[in-house]
DNA sequence: GTTGACTATGCAATAAGTTGACTATATATC
DNA sequence: GATATATAGTCAACTTATTGCATAGTCAAC
């Protein structure tokens, strides 16, 4: 359900989108918190229409390809209230970076160091570009109170995870690789994968 | 493949295992990481069984079922330590606690204050729980360094996940709801769900 | 003039994970 | 005697997620 989740309640704050508006949408604001594909987009969205979650209408471009704009019905109103409302639960819980560390001694014991701290650079540079997005976004005060209290939340509370993965794995003796500083996103964490 | 990566690990690390066996071992060792149901096991383990990664042997108890051992076999140590070297990616990052906070605007708002210092609670409680288990763990020195290095590691590392969101929650003026402290493990985030 | 990036969508197949129902026996508790 | 818990397993159906492939036009760069 979760991706249909976040596809509902996209859609309903930003109004009627197209499929690629909406992965667009997902790589630039919950990408910390889901990663998708756009096929995985577009046949989530095959799904909601069918389920009536969504209608579409195509819409002709210049230039351009045609593009189906999908709006949320009443149905897919209730269909995001009701996920929104239910409780908060651990439901799935499942890390594969957690696993891959528990057994972490089934793999060679060099290259797991090098995996590791490979990884802690990734995180390093996730922390870096998710504190740039939250100062942009405080930087301009927008209207949405609520939405972007909840938003600044989340992004906020998995900096708090990274961060504390971060010093956890130092306290642990792995270190950061060196490398230069980077401010643009290209290998972050929820893109590489 | 995660589950299945796990249950190839503790068949490896722990000999002989019955889908039974496996099921009480993750429920006292990888909770916090992995979630399953004693249905999910025997699925992976069937699965498991006609791919040639385990080998099993049904073993006659008196007073009690039969039950299936199963042992690793060399494609699935094969598998295991493919799995085990391949390079850590956060690949499928999907959390839907975030998720939901993120969307929490959708939710009345009363409701999602309340749903938010619920879960405050369960993770302050599982924090107490996974210490506790640390705790008991460093008591009682054995063998296995590689193994107990790791995955102490893990333990660490989803407690320090667990006070960055404590405290970031606390930052952005949410509190714990008052209650008495619980020793034991009857409601923690692993199993609420 | 061809290559690559961007816009835009779709389907089929597979893999992975989840749920619910079901069968048994033994022991301990009420 | 009834109920609950622990042990031990199975299957079918279902949802969810992932991958690979295919199509097709525009635009800029080389």
């Amino acid at each position: 359900m979760s991706l249909k989740f976040a596809i509902l309640g996209l859609v309903e704050q930003q109004g009627p989108l197209s499929g690629y508006d909406i992965k667009q949408t997902i790589e630039r604001s919950i990408f910390y918190i889901w990663n998708v594909t756009g096929a995985q987009i577009y046949n989530a969205l095959r799904d909601m229409r069918e389920k009536g979650l969504l209608s579409a209408e195509t819409v002709a471009q210049d230039g351009r390809p045609d593009k189906r704009m999908h709006q949320i019905t009443d149905a897919g109103r209730a269909a995001l209230v009701a996920e929104a409302d239910a409780p908060i639960r651990d439901e799935a819980l499942r890390d594969k970076v957690l696993l891959r560390v528990f057994f972490g001694n089934q793999a060679d014991p060099e290259a797991m160091a090098r995996e590791i701290e490979a990884y802690m650079a990734r995180i390093h540079q996730e922390i870096d570009y998710l504190e740039s997005v939250e100062r942009r976004v405080l930087a301009n005060p927008g209207p949405q109170h609520a939405a972007r209290h909840f938003q600044l939340l989340s992004l906020r509370l998995k900096v708090a995870q990274l961060r504390g993965m971060e010093e956890e794995f130092r306290r642990a003796g792995y270190d950061l690789p060196a490398t230069e500083p980077d401010q643009s996103n290209p290998t972050n964490i929820a893109k590489a994968g």
